[in-house]
DNA sequence: CCGATATATATAGTCTGCTATATAGAAACA
DNA sequence: TGTTTCTATATAGCAGACTATATATATCGG
């Protein structure tokens, strides 16, 4: 009973899934002047006003170097600041523009709206068990980056 | 009951696990002479010994421009030949070269413990509920971008 | 105060994937 | 047969993510 392809793994799986996802906000999320990679840093700036690029590392779980790149695309995109902060003068912080604020609820409306298309004819159940399931994949995939990469930055706070 | 952050989908745990699985095989593939794309591409070749791109696309479920340029850096690497087909002159026959085939079982070793890695502690009764759920997402998904693209390409014979 | 180490960002280079568009050749059909 | 349409690839240009590395500034230990 082997199965076939490259192990039955869930993994094909949830490639695809994230990328059908990406596709299908793709275009109204540009249409609004947005980029998928974005909303999560929008969203974390709106609630917090503004941000060190280190904060948004640890809140959107991606390395520095890639916000530093989605950063400057932000800012020249006109949807994020970035000015000096007084108190380090290695950093500067991270802050929305009027234009990023007014759009942002139409960028989040897209993103749930899709939410909900993906789980359509999901219970509430079946929702809590995927996200239980899918959660414990990635403590499992955490630790072994750990491993490798010796930090023990990873599997911080629930979130 | 208002969840925080961009609706408490699974997206982003699945975007997440996406990633870590990929830098997990990063370093040992690389090794290999692979990246994390090929595989799927490699195994599929081995198995058909020769297809025409418009085959991997569909096997891969990429886009074919996608596929296009993971070709020409296969082709670059060493990994594949494109062969002019006889019978159709606007396609090429793509083979594996003896090194790419020899090296193959080593690449799959890899994808199959990290698999195992990211699946550690999981019955199998877990996995198949977890492969059942993200089937679920993705043929919702797939009918959202079938409805989008207008093609019924998607949804094809279960895999 | 000074040198060594740590921290905050930035940049270079690469991979994967997408959309949009271009081309060559095959197929249909009038 | 000639023209239109479809099919198989290719290319351009971009987003997003990663690794590796560079730079500037803070911090610590003496």
């Amino acid at each position: 009973m082997t199965q076939n392809e490259l192990s039955p793994n869930p993994i094909k799986l949830i490639g695809l899934a994230n990328r059908s996802f990406a596709r299908i906000v793709d275009g109204p999320l540009r249409e609004l002047g947005f980029a998928i990679g974005q909303l999560p840093v929008l969203v974390a700036l709106k609630k917090h006003r503004a941000l060190p690029q280190a904060e948004l590392v640890r809140l959107a779980r991606v390395e520095q170097s890639s916000m530093a790149q989605l950063l400057n695309r932000m800012e020249r995109d006109g949807l994020v600041r970035r000015v000096p902060d007084p108190n380090d003068k290695r950093s500067r912080l991270i802050s929305l523009t009027v234009r990023a604020e007014q759009q942002l609820p139409k960028g989040k409306a897209v993103m749930d709206q899709a939410g909900k298309v993906a789980l359509a004819g999901f219970t509430a159940a079946d929702l809590e068990l995927l996200m239980a399931l899918l959660l414990r994949m990635n403590t499992n995939l955490d630790q072994a980056i750990d491993a490798l990469t010796g930090t023990g930055a990873n599997a911080g706070p629930a979130a």
